[in-house]
DNA sequence: CGAAAACTTGACCCAACTCAACGAACGTGG
DNA sequence: CCACGTTCGTTGAGTTGGGTCAAGTTTTCG
């Protein structure tokens, strides 16, 4: 048997930034059966149709997107997740999946029985407030992703999505503040920003010219917080990070 | 006292479209307290950045959207509502409203009281669940308006937009099916889609000239559901209009 | 009826796309 | 550990969908 509160603990790590827990919550948590998974770059671990599978995973290390296709064929990513994210609150209580998840990097999961959490979210109402708390927030990054793909133009556009990713990489304590490992290819780039793969690329050399990135393989660092985040017109406050912090109304 | 079964059937209309709910569960969503609002065209329900509200909306009669604005100033509109739409449940837990919420028309709402609609979703699990999945389904429009923003041209686009709105027209019991009162002009049409109001007119235009949509003021219908729907390449699926006919797992 | 808002149309422009070619990096098997 | 095929990144040249600006026209509404 495996060390449940050892694998699960980046569950309870995310679960506890959403909403004050007590120690009986922490306790179900760490009952839940779960199995532990490995997949491919570009596996598939949910398609768009299909009745949703009978375990949510959990992200224990790499990177998942979730992404819908067009009938003409272009794809569009509309999330991007990492260690600690739950990829499948998005369908917990759907009868039918509505979009493709798949993997980024070789990917880790734990996967927790479905219908365990289900009963988790009613039986713990600490626990079902963060999971609503975790699913309202994916919900506030949709919107998010709405205005940049709408409004912004390419550089501030792509600026946006690195500030984004290194806003959650931080607060997800991935790697070390400041520089990140940007998993992604300028195509999927494109496909996170409705741009081409070619724009992306001079996009990006356009916003290292002028010294808001660098970029040494797929390393990624800010010369400073502050300019990236200006150039991308980047504010936080749709990652509701401060959420479990403040007094719960 | 108001008759609360009038005016909340509603409410409960849109949860049984999403969960299956028995006759305590009516009885209880019946029981909640509320107060009646009306709000001019462009009245703010919710405004970016504010602690959210004592109140949860319900949306009587009338359109609202739910809008963001950029740092430079361009808006971008990420949702649209109508009758039986509950406004306020994308920020149900969450300390800090990240997205501003207008009236689109006159707007009436039945205003319930957020910690009697809380304590709901945890007392009657049938009912929390149905608020779950509508609050998924939000989230599902948002992945798919991102796809929209992000993907098509403004023909497909623009086309996509009106499918969904006469889909969830339908689904809502608005007006009688294949006519529609859009009530929307053309600046916010181009707010919606990333598009400007002069590219949303000649759009407009130019599916009225292949004759997939005809115009009358502001009352639009479609020549055939089939044609409009190919041309934006619409699939209901991600409305997930079926939830509460599949058995729930 | 009059003013303001919304719609329409034309002329011009540019950010981002397309196509195409090549170089660099990666991984895989011999 | 190297050869080699494949994917990924880079760059240039030319094109275009949608934006901008500006001037009417129509509709709405007080």
């Amino acid at each position: 048997m495996l060390d449940n509160r050892a694998v699960l603990s980046p569950l309870i790590r995310k679960l506890e930034s959403r909403n004050i827990l007590d120690d009986e919550d922490r306790a179900a948590i760490e009952a839940l059966p779960f199995t532990l998974r490995t997949y491919q770059p570009a596996a598939y671990l949910v398609r768009e149709g299909q009745a949703p599978l009978n375990r949510c995973s959990l992200v224990l290390s790499g990177y998942a997107f979730r992404q819908k296709l067009t009938v003409e064929g272009s794809r569009q990513i509309v999330s991007l997740h990492m260690a600690g994210d739950m990829l499948d609150l998005q369908h917990l209580f759907l009868n039918r999946a509505d979009h493709n998840v798949q993997a980024l990097t070789v990917l880790e999961t734990a996967d927790v029985d479905r219908s365990a959490l289900q009963a988790l979210s009613t039986d713990r109402p600490a626990v079902g407030r963060a999971m609503w708390i975790d699913a309202l927030i994916d919900a506030s990054i949709f919107r998010e992703w709405v205005v940049n793909v709408g409004q912004r133009d390419a550089k501030t556009r792509v600026a946006h999505l690195l500030c984004e990713f290194a806003a959650r990489s931080d607060a997800a304590g991935i790697g070390e503040k400041g520089v990140y490992e940007l998993p992604m290819t300028q195509e999927q780039l494109g496909d996170a920003t409705g741009l081409t793969s070619v724009h992306v690329n001079r996009t990006l050399k356009a916003l290292a010219a002028v010294g808001l990135i660098k970029r040494t393989k797929r390393h990624l660092s800010f010369e400073s917080w502050e300019g990236i985040s200006r150039a991308a017109g980047f504010s936080s406050l749709y990652l509701h990070l401060d959420q479990a912090l403040q007094p719960a109304t």
